[in-house]
DNA sequence: TTGAAAGCGCTAACAA
DNA sequence: TTGTTAGCGCTTTCAA
């Protein structure tokens, strides 16, 4: 059994209150009375039980986090902002791994009801309308990052359609006609299709026609990037550029132009996006459209505990020129 | 203000105690007022609030996890199977980001005591004196992963000393006897001692002298990875094996090599260890020595939450062949 | 400057 | 089968 402020009290010979009130700073004590308080939870190792507090000013102090996934640089990147406002702001962080299942996510929004989180952020995942209605029954704070929705949630995110169009648009400024683009999964209202959206008025407005066959569909892993380069290839022997919707596609894409033995950048040219980690250490150092995902991880903490803060927020993307895109000949 | 089991008591005509029977599923009440009751609980979308509950059972039913970052592959493996477990068994998890930094892991140590976690668990962190104290004291279950102590704590890891006469001993049998080792942090008694031990070990063994030039140090990270293969190839340039403490060094190295326009594995063959995500996506695939980091993070939820087991779990380590280590002609 | 007491939302004796 | 009641460890009136 731990030491209870009851205990500090009575070997102090104070009320529980003045206690308490020593503890939160609070007036109404002698400097002499505050000494010994404070001597005896030295002596004893006292420690304040955060649970009740909790329950008597309704305040955590703690956040949940929802991700599909932690294991992967995106998410993991968020998470690392997310984690770094908070602590600076005195909260402390659940994270909950959903794996992209519907039950699961459901069980964490009650869960962390029932827990009293004091906010919740959900990272790059679709907000379906059980979990609005769950989230709308809670009353707890929400923001979405890397997604959005149709519900009024407030988000933070990149404009996915104006960074695809860039990124295309940059191939294009280097000379590039014949470009594909490897795309995340089909019917991704977020991230695929404005990407799409964006590479194809890139390209139709530069002139380039394009066919459904230059863009193959993904779903933002590194497995599914090395099959859709594989068939890109196949389709369109005469690629020169290709736009992937994800760094992990990029590196994917990377590792089958390697096995075939085809030069990047001199032969085949490639730009991802995100920029995580695993760009910078591809070989060559890949290329690709930057999300400030730390940045957006912090900023969601910000814009959960300060209403004041306008409720959505979209980031500046850039290019980060690496080695994996040259100019034309 | 939420609806709270009075709420419910009031409005089903019961008392509170009957609320709680009903929703603890013990014994003691009619079908009928059970109906009425869940009917009330339904209607008003009650929820239990676990602070509450918290308080008076002492069960919070979440752990702790402090991992000195979030955002790289090792940690995040690892995060991932103390997530699922812990999942599994009806448990949240806290992450506590220490960033190598000693005062913050300090605060992050007795924030865990406040709220009352049921266990915690350390990923990959030298524990210090102050460390133990306090978590002696606190008298809350911590369990230690991919590190261990001089202190009497339960650890889960691989047998590192193994782990590199191992890689090492793959090298030579594919006929490598110039073999360099880029290390970690010189020092570091858990993840650089004993691989450096292993390494050397090996190669004495196998008949091979070695020379402290044969090994550089660096800090796990795809920074000194290249640094170091940089200078390793400047010292030996009949180097033909490499050893790397990490995966992200081994990547570090297989960039540099990839500059000097040096020939992986025909020219130099190189070996890593982790087994993190990254290694599949080097290019060429990096041949490492595994560590199973999820089920090293599930396994420690179970150790944390179920005294009878043992108190600590060297895994095994095995070395997945890909392709950077050739047979030496 | 200090203390007594009520109560946060729940569980668990104990009684009925 | 059900209800009454006493806390869990704390904060916060209110009164002294």
């Amino acid at each position: 059994m731990s030491v209870t402020i009851k205990d500090v009290a009575k070997q102090a010979n104070v009320s529980v209150a003045t206690v308490s009130r020593i503890l939160n700073n609070l007036p109404g004590y002698s400097e002499e009375t505050k000494r010994r308080v404070e001597k005896v939870i030295e002596e004893t190792g006292y420690q304040p039980n955060a649970v009740a507090r909790g329950l008597i000013n309704r305040k955590t102090k703690t956040i949940g986090v929802l991700v599909p996934n932690v294991a992967d640089l995106f998410a993991s990147e968020v998470l690392a902002g997310i984690e770094e406002q908070a602590h600076d702001l005195g909260y402390s962080v659940m994270i909950c791994k959903t794996d992209n299942d519907g039950k699961r996510t459901m069980s964490y929004l009650q869960m962390l009801y029932e827990k009293r989180v004091e906010g919740i952020v959900i990272v790059s995942e679709p907000i379906t309308l059980d979990y609005y209605q769950a989230i709308k029954s809670m009353q707890i704070p929400v923001v979405l990052v890397a997604t959005k929705s149709d519900y009024p949630l407030p988000f933070i995110k990149v404009n996915d359609y104006q960074a695809a169009y860039d990124a295309t648009t940059y191939l294009i400024k280097k000379g590039h006609s014949h470009i594909g683009m490897i795309s995340g999964t089909k019917g991704d209202e977020i991230a695929t299709t404005p990407r799409v959206k964006g590479f194809t008025d890139a390209l139709s407005e530069a002139g380039i026609q394009v066919t459904s066959t230059m863009i193959a569909y993904g779903d933002f892993s590194f497995k599914s990037g090395k099959k859709q380069m594989t068939k890109l290839l196949k389709d369109h022997p005469a690629i020169t550029g290709v736009f992937c919707a994800s760094d992990e596609m990029a590196v994917g894409a990377l590792s089958v132009l390697y096995e075939q033995g085809i030069k990047v950048p001199d032969h085949v040219s490639v730009i991802g996006y995100d920029n995580t980690a695993t760009a910078e250490k591809a070989i060559p150092p890949l290329t690709t459209v930057a999300q400030p995902l730390y940045e957006m991880g912090k900023s969601a903490i910000e814009l959960l505990l300060d209403s004041s803060k306008t409720d959505q927020k979209i980031y500046p993307h850039h290019i980060v020129e690496r080695h994996t895109v040259c100019l034309l000949k």
